[in-house]
DNA sequence: GAAAGTCAAGAGCGGTGCTCTCGATTTTGA
DNA sequence: TCAAAATCGAGAGCACCGCTCTTGACTTTC
């Protein structure tokens, strides 16, 4: 194994707190953030900054990699963590992680599901950590499915859709049936639009208990997919 | 009846061309709305926007209350033009309008309903129209309620959330069983997920028929919700 | 020990929102 | 009617932004 270099490491050190100041910046000041007030806190130049960083936009897929990667591990955990056989529990689990790392990286969050930045198009490198958390969330229902506890819904996609559902369950390589494949897509959606709205404050101020509503919202969802566990109506 | 002088004309009318213009900046170059770019298209300098608008947020906020109202009018007149007694139907043509409109105008739908600008904070004058949409959605379930056509669902909200979902009912003004209201307002969840994934993610990608995809999604809650009609069980 | 590579700093370019002042024009009211 | 008041566009200027280029000092490599 080769040692790095002193420049080496020291320069590794620098795109670290390079990214650990731009991250603070994301916090406090929101999506716009600017190289100058990075490397001000940094003590540097701003010309300095691009010695790491090609251009902001570079610096903004950094964080963003860096904060799927985060979601991701938190949704994958939540659900490994859960009894693997409880499927209801687990999709439970995910969700609420999800929404758990949201609500504590609200600026990251909408950088990641936020409108997108008009100059700014996401390079594909974070095409799959982006997939990871709706790819757990199909985890859930596939692990359903093949232990036959989950069952098929009874409507039939029609042609057209059913293609592309089919194509799509082949790309993610989660054998599911096309119509509770795209059940799980509802769920994904759910989920991404109650975070949304309550981040993004559109969700009304009358709603004091957050968390109970949250949970009740992703109930519906568990009841459409079928998981099984304790449903909603009592 | 009071004419309004020359200049009170000139004045109105050079509003509207400023928000014209400025709209559509924001359809070509995306939300970092440019003032002084606006300017020069009327072929006026900069600062003489500020003659018209305090700032570049008043102007945002102008487009963005026009917006409103624009998505709320595609929305209710969907409705309104449905048949009454169909209550599938029109929550099918409310929801098929709202996303018609957003893929019309995504800029402005992203001004709505993307992340929030970080400095800028909605006044309160856009709270009454940004709710027309979701309000016409329960007006369809209530029309289904009083019309005895749509039962309440049988599952009974956890009782800090229910007393929440009461007042809600009880501030929107739309009598709705709390279970039901929580079941539309994942309707409208729903659908703002749905468009905002079609319009932002890069989920659809391999998904073609892109309307099907929405009409079944819709179905999907259409059936949580007790819709009468036909349902996607085929 | 010299050549090559890397670094921070500074100046500068064109862009932004915004403020202020200054004449010119229009409206108002005695 | 005619002067005072209000409104207007233009321009200069401020502080900020992303980014480029050059310069001189430093480190690594051969």
């Amino acid at each position: 194994m080769v040692t790095p270099s002193l420049r080496a490491r020291v320069r590794a050190g620098m795109i670290e707190e390079i990214k650990a100041v731009a991250r603070r910046h994301l916090a406090t000041d929101g999506a716009d953030l600017s190289l100058r007030a990075v490397a001000r806190d940094l003590g540097m130049v701003s010309s300095a900054i691009y010695r790491y960083f090609p251009s902001r936009d570079d610096l903004l897929t950094a964080l963003i990699l860096e904060a799927y990667d985060a979601l991701g591990d938190a949704v994958e955990t939540a659900d490994a963590d859960a009894d693997v056989d409880d499927l209801r529990g687990r999709w439970f689990a995910a969700c609420r992680a999800a929404r758990t790392w949201a609500l504590a990286h609200p600026a990251e969050y909408a950088l990641l599901y936020g409108s997108p930045v008009p100059g700014y198009a996401a390079p594909d490198d974070t095409v799959a950590p982006a997939q990871r958390p709706p790819m757990t969330l199909l985890g859930i229902l596939r692990d359903g499915v093949t232990s036959g506890r989950l069952a098929t819904p009874d409507e039939v996609l029609p042609e057209p859709l059913r293609g592309d559902v089919a194509e799509l369950v082949d790309q993610t390589a989660v054998a599911l049936p096309p119509a509770l494949m795209a059940r799980g897509m509802a769920g994904w959606t759910q989920l991404f639009g109650l975070i949304s709205f309550e981040l993004f404050g559109r969700i009304n101020r009358a709603l004091p208990h957050r968390d109970e509503y949250f949970d009740h919202q992703i109930g519906l969802m568990a009841d459409l997919l079928g998981l099984p566990g304790p449903r909603l109506r009592c």
